[in-house]
DNA sequence: TTTAAAATAATAATGATTATCATTAATAAT
DNA sequence: ATTATTAATGATAATCATTATTATTTTAAA
């Protein structure tokens, strides 16, 4: 955890900003809560209970600083808010996700996946692919099972 | 047309909805506009042109009732906006994009791509696959040569 | 026609995000 | 050390997309 607190200062600073506590403590935040997708108010929340005097508008402000810098990556998985998640360490894409129609929870895909269809992209389409979202909607294996149960 | 019209008609009515002229006017901006990646206010725009008396609220439950009878793909580029896109004839998956990062382009890719992937999730994830959302951030053919013009 | 349900338009309310601005903290210059 | 600059913050107002409300109109059935 310090370590990769260590990097991001160093990441930070490399663009010559600072890691200062309110930063540090959404930082802190992040990296407790990384297999979640905290929206900005969440962030806000947990930060507080930490750094109770932290500004909601310092809270929206890092998370953009930390996306500029692609510590975090800016998701959108329909309901009306912006979530934030945390980048894995020394990957070059963002990871991928499966929401659950039925029960709304998010799975995380870590593995690439995509460098065949990004082969294609860049020659069939000659686009430069720098990142990726990718999304998949369905059915996860407890709702299934669920489903299973009900129908039998 | 008409026939693309015709068959959102019945699809409305097979789940007893109508098609108001309203409804109908914003179905014809939808297709008119095909290949565009509109937003609520931009379909209200363009409906207002040809129903003036239209509300912007009609608009926002039509493209809704749209998205639920997935003739419409609701989608989130990043920027505040939902935009709202038709889904291709008879595709069973929405269709991915290549936006590019330096002018804001955004292409469509209408093949599925994703096939050997989903393939995979259902396996390695037991995730049972409804639908996806794929979008590649890059640069595009255009901007490419631009900067190959400015750098030489 | 009368009646009930569905859809609409106008507009108010909500809620997430951004902008503003006075204050404070950090850094550099004297 | 003191002062001047600049960056960052907190409080809060403003903005803007979307949703809810409600009175009215349209539609289809009885
Ligand atoms: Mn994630
Ligand atoms: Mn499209
Ligand atoms: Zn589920
Ligand atoms: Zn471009």
């Amino acid at each position: 955890m310090e370590h990769r607190i260590d990097r991001i200062k160093k990441h930070l600073h490399a663009q010559s900003y600072k890691l200062t506590p309110q930063r540090e403590a959404t930082v802190r935040v992040l990296l407790e809560r990384e297999e979640d997708h905290l929206s900005a108010e969440d962030v806000y929340l947990l930060v507080k209970e930490k750094a109770p005097e932290i500004g909601l508008a310092t809270v929206y402000r890092t998370l953009e600083l930390l996306s500029e810098l692609k510590i975090v990556d800016k998701i959108n998985f329909g309901d009306g808010v912006s979530r934030y998640d945390l980048r894995k360490e020394g990957a070059a894409h963002f990871h991928h996700h499966l929401v659950c129609t039925e029960c709304g929870a998010v799975e995380e895909i870590t593995d690439d996946l995509l460098e065949d269809v990004e082969k294609i992209v860049e020659t069939d389409w000659n686009f430069k692919v720098k990142d990726h979202r990718l999304t998949f909607h369905g059915v996860c294996k407890k709702c299934q099972d669920q489903e299973l149960k009900v129908s039998s």
